[in-house]
DNA sequence: TGTACATCAGTGAACGCGCGTTCACTGATGTAC
DNA sequence: TGTACATCAGTGAACGCGCGTTCACTGATGTAC
């Protein structure tokens, strides 16, 4: 039995893994089954003796890559001065390679729009990977007062969101640098 | 001809109506075009008299939906002082009203996901909609420094898509409420 | 230890449905004489 | 002014394709005796 259990996990973390980079490059509906399948070097029917729907796949990979991209954005925060860390992380997650790279990037800007009008259970994900990024946030800002640290991290949540997603919708062009740098700015406090 | 031409025109509005209520409620992918049309009081066939492609639609619909919004936006706003002008735009566009109501607000929240991963004449349309947008607004800001005026209108504009987009997406918890209040905080400066 | 049987991950074709687009048709409006 | 013909906006059914899901089948792994 072990061999084929074992087998069976590693077929099931490779569809997982197909499934977080096309999530992150083409958004729900352009993460098909049958791609997401053959990513791992499968067929589209065997799909189903690993997940119960498409849907229950989505669910794992929005929380999979969340929690991936908490990972990076606060990797080694903690050996910076506070007072620097919110400029760190503006300019981690603003930058032009995660701008350039959705397929190990955040999974927001791929999925938030499409969720919107969606089923309830990706909505509900989707706030809870939300609100434990802003509460991780929360801990490295720097100010006194915990309710203004609460709102700043939930509004450098915002601009990092806001930002990225419309470089990358209008990325090629001048103006794609130009939100980058201006939102790193703008969450830097630069008026 | 000319009360058939006068009817087809009336047709052709109510078709780019629908599509824009459509659009900003449902996306590009949900605003379909039988939808549309029904939602004009017409049948599904008959599109094709008026555009040559439901892209084609798209595109104009992006555009006044677009225009429309910055009218919403900047309304009067010539009244106000300058220093709280940035203030109120803000407000406008960060409240719960404008997050209730996709059909009557900003066309970005819905569509700039999707037209990330779509054709590039959709991401045409948005780019040139995006800088129309912040030179209007950059006029109404407060600041000396040209350059700057300009990194606060594209990390507004950035924040208020951002904040817009993550409060409906959450819409329903406490957590959406909470994001447009911060965000409001945020963009005025307070960290 | 070997042999017969059971299990089940994975295959690949088929099914069903949604949606953009096409097309033959209709009937009202407009034109020619 | 009236009559025959042309135009064309709009209808509604059909077409084609993409995609999630189902299903009969296969072959390798594991179990029972």
């Amino acid at each position: 039995m072990s061999a084929k259990v074992e087998q069976k996990e590693r077929t099931h973390a490779a569809i997982i893994a197909s499934a977080c980079k096309l999530l992150r490059e083409k958004g729900v509906g352009g993460a098909r089954v049958a791609d997401v399948m053959s990513g791992a070097g499968l067929t589209v029917g065997g799909f189903y003796a690993h997940f119960p729907s498409k849907e229950a796949l989505v669910d794992a990979a929005i929380r999979r890559t969340a929690a991936f991209m908490r990972g990076k954005l606060f990797d080694r925060l903690e050996e910076k001065p506070r007072e620097v860390r919110a400029e760190v992380v503006l300019k981690r997650y603003l930058s032009a390679a995660h701008r350039d790279d959705p397929a190990n990037g955040c999974p927001m800007p791929a999925i938030v729009g499409e969720v919107t009008t969606s089923v309830p259970e990706h909505r509900e994900v989707l706030a809870e990977q939300i609100s434990e990024l802003a509460e991780e946030l929360t801990k490295h800002l720097a100010k006194d007062d915990a309710a203004s640290r609460r709102n700043t991290a939930l509004g450098m949540i915002a601009l990092m969101y806001g930002g990225i997603s419309l470089a990358r919708a209008v990325k090629g062009t001048a103006l794609s640098d130009e939100i980058l740098r201006a939102c790193r700015a703008f969450g830097r406090g630069e008026r």
